[in-house]
RNA sequence: GGGAUCGUCGUCUAGCUUGGUAUGAUACUUGUCUGGGGGGCAAGUGGUCGCAGGUUCAAAUCCUGCCGGUCCCA
């Protein structure tokens, strides 16, 4: 009866943005800040992030890299340093211009990344070969001014996220870091948050602003919009000779070192409430989950409550002593039919029910929230829900993947792009590689090139604008 | 960058055209009966009508500016 008002009021076909934002807002994930831009994480938005932080920092780990911390004001004159890179970000950037009522005299850029402040360090630590690769990662926020369209962990003028930023000796290295960090992210996304990616490079067009080249990773969201993933991005010496990041190689003689930056944000969060979300809200891959099991009590007699009670505590430390995360459901006042729908909105992976007839019947009731189907497990195979979590998580992946496959088309001609790009997707099709045909393509149909796959760097084809010789077949699409 | 639209207890909303004591639902609190898919009954708490000016005897309502949300187009 009061459906509407409790639960997520629109379905995720007819209106996608409306639906996007009720989860958001009702799973308790964020909520909107009192500045327009800015959002606020709720603990249970936190909570994911901060699983995927963690598993971030053991792969960064193993592969040499550590953690660090760097201020949020920039100076202008440090951030104008590389000119290009300037200009790029330039429109986004927030300036702090008064400390108290006195104005600073040079200008201080809330960061809208670090480049330029950890390579003016970076030339002070760096003298030696001895001293190389340098490769740091830091945890913090970024500030780039998005204050037309606010949307939770997509666009928001701070977001939070981790930036790496590596130094290497030699060329090579530092395009071998660039891929081993893609890598890295590519599988964290797929097997954590069960959204299959695509790898490739930007086009020269979309790369980023300083960068010599920016590889990336992309997923199509379920209304046929692209969405970046992370970016990795060789810097090359761009930065390097600006800033003097120089070491003395073996022989004695001064170079300018070879360099990588690369990010993930909170985006994310974003792109799994997207792909695995249903009109009931949001579904959660168990192993980002901040709670994996909630056990939901049936009673209605005093002593029957007592009983279920214990059975339920005792589930709880079992199924917690195998590193589940697991809650019992208590509270009094409402009932299971209420809190079974209160759950499933939060997207708990795992509900299991347990009443007096599944005691009767040395039983559960486990539902999944994925695909709703329900299922007894007898008490005594109760550790199976490791299993069944496992299963989840396989499976959310796999639906995930069956739908980015449908949305992935081969595009023969232009007016099949034109028609095509409306409904969305990711299109694919021959390019020779010049930007005028690139510029055409978005200003005519609205898609840009979202990433130029690795198997698809060198294809013999037509142009799909120009008709000319191709010199790749990269993905079209229109994006967030 | 251009345009549209909205802002009234936590949430959704009536009232605005034609100025005159703030409407309902839901949520919340308490009690009670309930309890296997969003329960019933009863009582109660909660709003400087986004903000700032202006017009007026009187402004949620009319005027101006600002702030904020959402959507569409480039």
């Amino acid at each position: 009866m009061v459906k509407e008002s409790v639960g997520i009021s629109v379905s995720k076909n007819q209106d996608f943005s409306e639906w996007y934002t009720q989860v958001v807002l009702k799973a308790k994930l964020a909520d909107y800040a009192p500045v327009k831009g800015l959002i606020v994480l709720r603990p249970d938005g936190y909570s994911i992030w901060e699983s995927l932080k963690s598993t971030f920092d053991r792969k960064f780990s193993q592969n040499g890299i550590r953690n660090g911390f760097l201020p949020v004001l920039i100076p202008e004159s440090l951030l104008g340093k590389e000119q290009k890179h300037f200009a790029g970000f330039n429109p986004e950037v927030f300036w702090v211009t008064h400390s108290g009522t006195n104005e600073v005299g040079d200008r201080l850029a809330l960061r809208p990344t670090s480049e330029t402040l950890a390579y003016t360090l970076y030339s002070k630590w760096i003298k030696s070969w001895r001293d190389l690769p340098l490769k740091i990662n830091f945890w913090n926020t970024a500030l780039r001014a998005e204050i037309k369209a606010t949307k939770p962990f997509l666009r928001t003028s701070e977001f939070l996220w981790q930036e790496g930023h590596t130094v290497h000796t030699s060329e090579e290295e530092a395009k071998q870091e660039v891929l081993k960090i893609l890598e890295i992210y590519k599988n964290t996304v797929e097997e954590e948050l069960a959204i299959p990616v695509i790898t490739g490079k930007k086009s020269d067009k979309e790369k980023f602003v300083g960068a010599v080249y920016t590889t990336t990773m992309e997923s199509i969201m379920p209304d046929g919009k692209a969405l970046q993933m992370g970016t990795s991005h060789f810097l090359g010496q761009n930065f390097s000779i600006p800033f003097e990041v120089k070491f003395a190689d073996k022989d004695n003689v001064e170079h300018f070192a070879w360099q990588t930056s690369w990010g993930v944000s909170w985006r994310l969060i974003g792109a799994m409430i997207m792909v695995h979300g249903d009109d009931q809200g949001l579904v959660l891959p168990p192993k980002v989950a901040p709670m994996q099991v909630v056990i939901v009590p049936i009673y209605n007699k005093q002593e029957d409550e007592k009983r279920i009670i214990e059975k339920s505590e005792e589930i709880r430390q079992k199924l917690e002593k195998m590193n589940i995360r697991v809650h019992i459901d208590d509270r009094n006042e409402l009932s299971p039919g209420y809190k079974f729908n209160d759950w499933e909105m939060k997207g708990v992976p795992i509900r299991i029910e347990i009443g007096p007839k599944d005691l009767e019947n040395q039983k559960v009731v486990v539902a999944k929230r994925y695909n709703k189907e329900k299922l007894d497990l007898p008490l005594e195979q109760i550790e199976k829900i490791d299993l069944i979590l496992e299963e989840i998580q396989n499976k959310m992946l796999q639906v995930a993947k069956e739908q980015s496959e449908k949305f992935t088309v081969e595009i023969k001609d232009y007016s099949e792009l034109k028609a095509k790009v409306s409904q969305g997707g990711f299109l694919q099709a021959y390019w020779c590689g010049n930007q005028d045909c690139e510029d055409k393509i978005k200003e005519e149909t609205g898609a840009d090139i979202r990433v130029i796959p690795f198997d698809a760097e060198d294809k013999n084809g037509k142009c799909i604008y120009c008709d000319n010789q191709s010199s790749s077949k990269p993905i079209f699409a229109r994006g967030y």
